[in-house]
DNA sequence: ATAGGGTTAG
């Protein structure tokens, strides 16, 4: 059964927290974190202060990381293990909590973790700042990001090169490109910005596709005296590939060679990928295989951009070869390898083929993750198979590899499309789980962007 | 965790 149904029992106690599905050699901390979802506020504060589990670090960040899609659960966890009569928290779990409160945005939290990290003298340095702000952004408010990052020094923090660039990277990351651009007119004297910074705002103008301000950004760096580097000529590259212009990024490319710059596997990469997506598969066929002759060898990443082409714009069968080529070449897939082949699979009907592959993955070491969980829950609930989309889900929710957002949302919908009555009721209880996990406000702001929900619906 | 290349999808 999967989770939901099983909560719809009466929850199994503590003593015997696996009576009902006994973990199948599942790794210690995902264990634990399904342990922790299924645990009430005592029961945790029973199991996390047992004197015989010895806490380190970096089983506390594992199990921080696998309860990431689990905000409240996973600052509970945090909160009652900082109450450990011998155990304290290191800076990175700090950091991870900090990092989970601002995607609750619950900024109350956050700045109480900020204090505490300070008091007890673990921070809090860069990284934690580079969070807040990112968080900041992400919830759209970017005035107050630039804030937090002028103010870093009154918590013991003071800026440097390192910090303006991780702004500017953050605000351009999240497109506020302009925004960017003008703290760095403001602050590139006094923090004595360098290429990396001029790279990251050129980088920001691609990917907002204003690639003449990126240029532009380019002649300003070289009457400054900073000379580009072939980092920065890659970002102009994927910028016009990005914005529909092969042509220019073509010739941009023959400009590179003509001028003696190292290509390298990058370079490639982005050329493979950028001709595969506009359909031009001889092309991106063609760089690929004439990369070796220039001296640069592809890397798993070139594969990648080669086998998602070829499943887009040409044939998952011929991907599939491509697949195997590199395997047989000794290249080891990583989960990306997996997730594009399975999506090409799911895509073309062959849904069998697609949870082969998956079983392969973990035969190679490939632990799935959520995003190919959701492609094969999508595409089973696209077909109408909503029976096989929940065995699927069921094998996530047994603690390897725990459902986020889309997950629920792809299930749930499908539910409401079938309307069988008995779909009705798990889709209610899988809504419920989701608010109990914390997804709530979420569904919430993201429902009320696209208008579908009333603005008095409150939960 | 200072920059560039591969991951779903309407």
């Amino acid at each position: 059964m999967y989770s939901v149904l099983r909560r719809a029992s009466p929850k199994p106690s503590f003593s015997i927290p696996w009576n009902h599905s006994p973990p199948p050699q599942l790794p210690q901390d995902a264990a634990l974190a399904s342990l922790i979802l299924e645990s009430d506020r005592e029961g945790l504060t029973r199991i996390l202060h047992d004197p015989n589990i010895h806490w380190t670090s970096d089983s506390v960040n594992k199990t921080l990381k696998r309860l990431w899609n689990h905000g409240p659960k996973a600052l509970q966890f945090f909160n009652t293990l900082d109450r450990h009569p011998t155990y304290t928290h290191s800076s990175s779990s700090y950091d991870h909590a900090i990092d989970i409160a601002g995607r609750l945005r619950d900024y109350k939290a956050l700045w109480a973790f900020v204090s505490r990290m300070r008091s007890r003298r673990v921070g809090p340095g860069p990284r934690t700042f580079a969070i807040i702000t990112e968080r900041y952004v992400a919830a759209g408010k970017p005035d107050r990001a630039v804030k937090v990052f002028l103010s870093m020094h009154e918590h013991g923090c003071p800026q440097d090169l390192n910090s303006f660039n991780t702004i500017l990277d953050v605000l351009c990351k999240a497109k506020r490109v302009e925004k960017a651009y003008n703290l760095f007119k403001v602050f590139r004297g006094r923090f004595r910005a360098d290429c990396v910074s001029y790279n990251i705002l050129a980088n920001g103008w691609c990917l907002i596709k204003r690639t003449p301000r990126a240029l532009e950004l380019l002649g300003e760096m070289v009457e400054r005296g900073i000379d580009p580097s072939l980092t920065t000529y890659n970002i102009l590259l994927k910028g016009y590939l990005r914005a529909g212009q092969v042509k220019e990024a073509w010739e941009f490319f023959l400009q590179m060679k003509k001028r003696k710059c190292e290509i390298d596997v990058i370079t490639y990469t982005t050329l493979v990928h950028g001709f595969g997506v506009v359909g031009e598969i001889k092309k991106a066929r063609k760089i690929f295989d004439g990369m070796v002759g220039e001296g640069v060898l592809p890397s798993v990443a070139t594969y990648n951009a080669l086998i998602q082409v070829l499943c887009k714009k040409d044939c998952v069968e011929n991907a599939v070869v491509v697949f195997e080529e590199m395997v047989s070449k000794g290249y080891v897939p990583n989960v990306t390898t997996y997730n594009v082949l399975v999506r090409g699979l799911c895509h073309a009907g062959n849904m069998d083929r697609a949870m082969e592959l998956m079983e392969r993955m973990k035969d190679d070491e490939c632990e799935p993750n959520v995003q190919t969980y959701n492609v094969v829950i999508r595409y089973f609930c696209d077909a109408g198979e909503i029976d096989k989309a929940l065995n699927v889900f069921e094998k996530m929710g047994r603690g390897d590899c725990l459902p986020n957002l889309d997950t629920y949302n792809v299930l749930i919908s499908a539910m409401f499309v079938r309307k069988k009555p008995e779909d009705l009721l798990v889709a209610g209880k899988l809504l419920i789980e989701m608010v109990d996990r914390g997804f709530a406000k979420e569904i919430l702001r993201s429902q009320s962007r696209c208008g579908r929900l009333p603005r008095q619906v409150k939960l």
